[in-house]
DNA sequence: CTCTTAAGATACTGCTAGTAGCTTAAGAGA
DNA sequence: TCTCTTAAGCTACTAGCAGTATCTTAAGAG
């Protein structure tokens, strides 16, 4: 063995290895030792990057995303662009990545640091996108203003994120994706004005 | 040392001993060795007994449940019932109990058999008494009958499961369950009858 | 050509789950 | 009261993994 790489490629190398590592046997099952092995390098030349193996799966994890923004869909109603925007997100949980985001966030209540990072990624899982969806929606007249909440525009992955975190890691149905944005996000979001109602509070 | 105890009595201080590590330390950082230290016994004992030390840590959870029925609250308004529903789910959910069981759902995922007894325990997190509540509201004519579906029931609770989902171990707020049933499970459960709308399917 | 840096190899500590085997007390039956 | 079976208690062990230490040697800059 007369090559050896360093630097960026060596970096590269590892990340490699911990990314796939991460997809064939997940988080937990991770070594270190399996990494440096695969990675064809030895453990402390990890430690020397990374200060531990949760801190070196995140980096493999944020390595593994898929980068490009991605645009918000226009279907020319709020029920479809919301089973859209749902079923994107569900396919992204139900994903590898998905996966492994799920047994990291699981595993990674010791570090608070780390802990916010990631969550962050999940909490705001394209809010922006259901905001802007509401918002044509209220253009054309379909919603009313109580639907402009970030509760109410984030309320269908909020309730997909609770199934996952019932169900484990199998996917959601389309039937519950339906079922989501028939029984509770389109009629939240397309709910009359109130009138003698005293639903309005600080 | 002279008394050495058998059988039940035994068990009992084995199971108390794994409950007070369980709630000091969780269930991450308890070990076989601490719960046998406490216990003052032997490791290989409690293997006699439980063949992991998951299944030692769910009977130890079982054995810290609280007992009797809950009853359904009354307090003659659909919100209020929701509130008082909602904040005990709350208390449980921020509660020792509460957060071990978070910890063992998280943990358990190697073994699909416990895992869905668990889960069984916080999916259905009393859907009865929702429905009673919806139920009854129905009949002072509060709610309409589009309410009257599991998904709709349970959605507050849903919610609520998922602020823990993203926040970790920290109880989430009064406001944030305000938040919840007057945007979400109020509007919801008393939106009227759907005149010239479609968003009733099955 | 030399000198600094870091890769590579290997061996180590420390911790914990789970196992093995022996010794001895508990308690039941005669 | 004696005896015999069962299981508690004790101690030592294996195996696996995170993280550390040390030494040798290749890369690459000047």
């Amino acid at each position: 063995m007369t090559t050896r790489r360093r630097g960026a490629a060596l970096e590269e190398a590892i990340l490699q290895a911990a990314v796939e590592e991460l997809t064939e046997v997940g988080y937990r099952e991770l070594t270190m030792d399996g990494v440096a092995a695969r990675a064809g390098t030895a453990k402390n030349v990890i430690y020397r990057r990374w200060p531990s193996r949760a801190a070196l799966c995140i980096a493999a994890y944020r390595h593994m995303l898929p980068s490009g923004p991605d645009s918000t869909p226009d279907t020319g109603s709020l029920r479809g662009d919301a089973l859209a925007l749902l079923t994107r997100a569900n396919d992204r949980m139900s994903s590898p990545v998905g996966r492994i985001l799920r047994q990291l966030l699981a595993d990674i209540h010791s570090d608070p640091e780390r802990m916010r990072e990631l969550r962050d990624q999940v909490a705001r899982a394209g809010v922006s996108h259901w905001l802007t969806v509401l918002a044509r929606a209220a253009s054309r007249g379909e919603v009313g203003q109580q639907a402009l909440t970030p509760r109410v525009a984030t309320v269908a992955v909020d309730l997909l994120r609770n199934e996952y975190a019932l169900n484990g890691a199998t996917a959601v149905s389309p039937e519950v994706l339906t079922e989501i944005v028939d029984q509770v996000f389109v009629p939240l979001a397309t709910r009359p004005p109130a009138s003698s109602d005293d639903t309005s509070r600080d």
